[in-house]
RNA sequence: CGGGGUGUGGCUCAGUCUGGUAGAGCACAGCGUUCGGGUCGCUGGGGUCGUGAGUUCGAAUCUCGCCACCCCGACCA
């Protein structure tokens, strides 16, 4: 590609509003333009990298053996009523209508389309295990969007849906999968985490989440550094803490005076106790029952662990003014489960303390030296916080945790018979009896991959691609269009390299080389060549790593040779996971 | 949806408090200069100041409504 003819609109300075590094770069490089809220325009550049990312998806999947369809992006109410999701999804569905008032959705995901289509199609155990896959565009009308592409409302997703006879069947095919997708991340150049995840929503026996490794991201993951368990935050759990140390001994509890002592780190420094050695009361509702949760001081809690310990729907923190009708009155921050009516569940990490102080249920009081069982009737205990850095490791003896940072980019979920049994999909047997397949379904962000790359491969100049999603392997900087050799030089590599398959934009503005350089960086090609001035002069061209800002003068023979070796080897550096 | 903020040439912003002939830098066009890290100079084009109403002799500026976008929380690939 000539740059001098192609829309490249590089800018050299981001709109405010942009405040993500990918956001940014994507903008500023001239990969996307946005149109709306969380919808964006992909322009040549950004093209080329999103369908490298879809063409390497695709090739995985195939390899799999999975079959490439192309569903409906508007689908029927219809469908959606006989799930039941038309009344469940909420509103990140986009509803329209058409113009006889039927009712449609823009799909934000395609089970009820699949599904359909399995119950029309699939008749035997002949035809399974089948998995069907699609690259498409969705829209989700998210309450609020953000970090441009990372989290558009339309964006390109690769779903996959498989079907199996049973349970064993969907093992053997979820593994594929799971296979797979490190496969596809590892051809993408990424540094990436497959974690254990919970199932949410979409409901399910297991699942997988894989996580873009990036300080930048949105979800916290925790792995081992001893064994290979990973989790993400919300569903991480640590091997049983050790009680704290209580140089209380056996002392009856005591009720002290805290006055305006409210938070834990304020009550910790006045009564000089650790927050660990502090009970942290927090007033919750679940599906309109009022609860105390009860979590030690150093601990947050995790509410979607909360939730599933209460059996509840929805479980909501109340504010302030709430709290105090539930309590008779009491000011937050003195709330405490000694002498309480409200019903208690302990966060496990306070089994077996002692000495332990907590609100005192009235203002400006805190109660030291609380034994649970002892002090108050023992309460039921549950896993209810997020785990820490350092906590131990859960499958393993001398594992630590540790929290990083990511970005995730696939999903892979077991999902049982949940819409193969409420659609009506089923198939016979060998036994001529009717079976309801067993489902799994496979996400991956395609669009979101490309912001991740981003995030996890820049400097302060620009863009790093990693060889195999670059939009162009290599750039020519022609130095000056009006020398002639440095033209010659430039335009002989060009039509070598490209007739070796290597995508080469090719710098051919009448601008100032600064400028060529400065833009070569923000557009983030892994190798660049610099055709004319200095090198030129004895023979040569400048051969350029973006990543390592390594500069090699070449001999012009062996440009093509050495660009070529040089793209193996990043490529095989990358590849690695 | 709740809380906070912003709308002025393509981009970054000043001007708004205290009403009085719409500005700068970048980008764009032309000329010259320069030519391996966003050269320098001159000239030029481009804005109904988000939108509607109101107050006023006069509104980018004051008042009210609406719209859009961004940031912080619950959703998710």
């Amino acid at each position: 590609m000539r740059f001098r003819v192609s829309l490249i609109p590089t800018l050299k300075e981001a709109p405010v509003e942009a405040h993500t590094v990918s956001h940014r770069l994507m903008l500023r490089a001239g990969l996307i333009r946005p149109l709306g809220s969380g919808i964006y325009t992909w322009l040549p550049l950004g093209l080329k990298t999103l369908r490298k990312v879809e063409n390497i998806v695709r090739e995985e999947m195939d390899a799999a053996g999975a079959q490439e369809v192309l569903m409906p992006a508007v689908q029927p109410a219809e469908l959606w009523r006989e799930s039941g999701r038309w009344d469940h999804y909420g509103k990140e569905l986009l509803r329209i209508r058409d113009r006889h008032e039927r009712e449609f959705c823009f799909g934000p995901t395609h089970e009820e389309v699949i599904t359909d289509l399995a119950r029309r199609e699939l008749k035997s155990y002949r035809q399974l295990p089948v998995n069907f896959y699609q690259i498409q565009t969705k829209f989700r009308d998210e309450i609020r969007p953000r970090f441009g592409i990372m989290r558009g409302r339309e964006f390109l997703m690769k779903d996959a849906y498989s079907f199996d006879m049973d349970t064993a069947g969907l093992e053997v095919t979820y593994r594929s999968m799971y296979d797979t997708y490190g496969r596809i991340f590892r051809r993408c150049g990424l540094r990436f985490r497959p974690v254990e995840a919970d199932t949410g929503s979409i409901g399910g026996s297991a699942s997988h989440e894989f996580h873009v490794l990036a300080s930048s991201g949105e979800d916290v993951i925790v792995s081992c550094s001893h064994c290979n368990y990973a989790a993400n935050l919300e569903k991480a759990i640590s091997a049983p803490l050790l009680a704290p140390p209580n140089p209380e001994g056996d002392a009856p509890m005591r009720l002290v005076e805290t006055p305006g002592q409210k938070s834990i780190q304020e009550v910790s420094t006045f009564l000089k106790v650790e927050t660990r050695r502090l009970i942290k009361t927090l007033v919750v509702e679940g599906d309109g029952q009022a609860c105390l949760l009860l979590l030690r001081g150093d601990h947050e809690l995790n509410p979607i662990k909360a939730a599933a310990a209460l059996g509840v729907r929805n479980l909501v923190i109340p504010e302030g003014s709430r709290i105090a009708e539930l309590t008779g009155g009491l000011p937050v921050g003195f709330i405490g489960p000694v002498q309480t009516d409200l019903p208690i569940v302990a966060d496990y990490a306070l089994e077996g303390t002692s000495g332990m102080a907590c609100g005192g249920n009235a203002p400006d009081r805190h109660w030291i030296g609380v034994t649970l069982g002892r002090d108050l009737p023992t309460p039921r205990f549950a896993d209810l916080h997020n785990v820490v850095q350092d906590d131990p490791c859960p499958r393993c003896g001398p594992g630590l945790l540790s929290l990083d940072r990511g970005i995730e980019v696939g999903h892979v979920f077991k999902l049982g018979d949940k819409y193969s049994k409420a659609l009506g999909v089923s198939v016979l047997d060998p036994d001529g009896k009717e079976r309801t397949p067993i489902m799994g379904c496979y996400g991956i962000g395609v669009s979101r991959i490309v912001a991740a790359a981003i995030e996890q491969n820049h400097d302060d100049n620009g863009i790093i691609w990693p060889v195999a999603l670059a939009p162009f392997e290599v750039e020519i900087l022609l130095a000056n269009p009006n020398e002639p050799l440095a033209l010659q030089t430039a335009e002989a590599l060009y039509a070598e390299l490209r007739s070796r398959g290597i995508g080469v934009l090719l710098d051919d503005r009448d601008e100032r080389l600064g400028i060529k350089f400065k833009d070569a960086d923000l557009l983030g090609c892994p190798l660049r060549v610099v055709a004319g001035g200095r090198a030129l002069k004895e023979g040569k061209v400048e051969l350029q790593i973006r990543r390592t800002g390594e500069a090699i003068p070449v001999e012009i023979p062996q440009a093509t040779a050495t660009i070529l070796e040089r793209l193996q080897t990043l490529l095989h550096a990358e590849s690695k996971g």
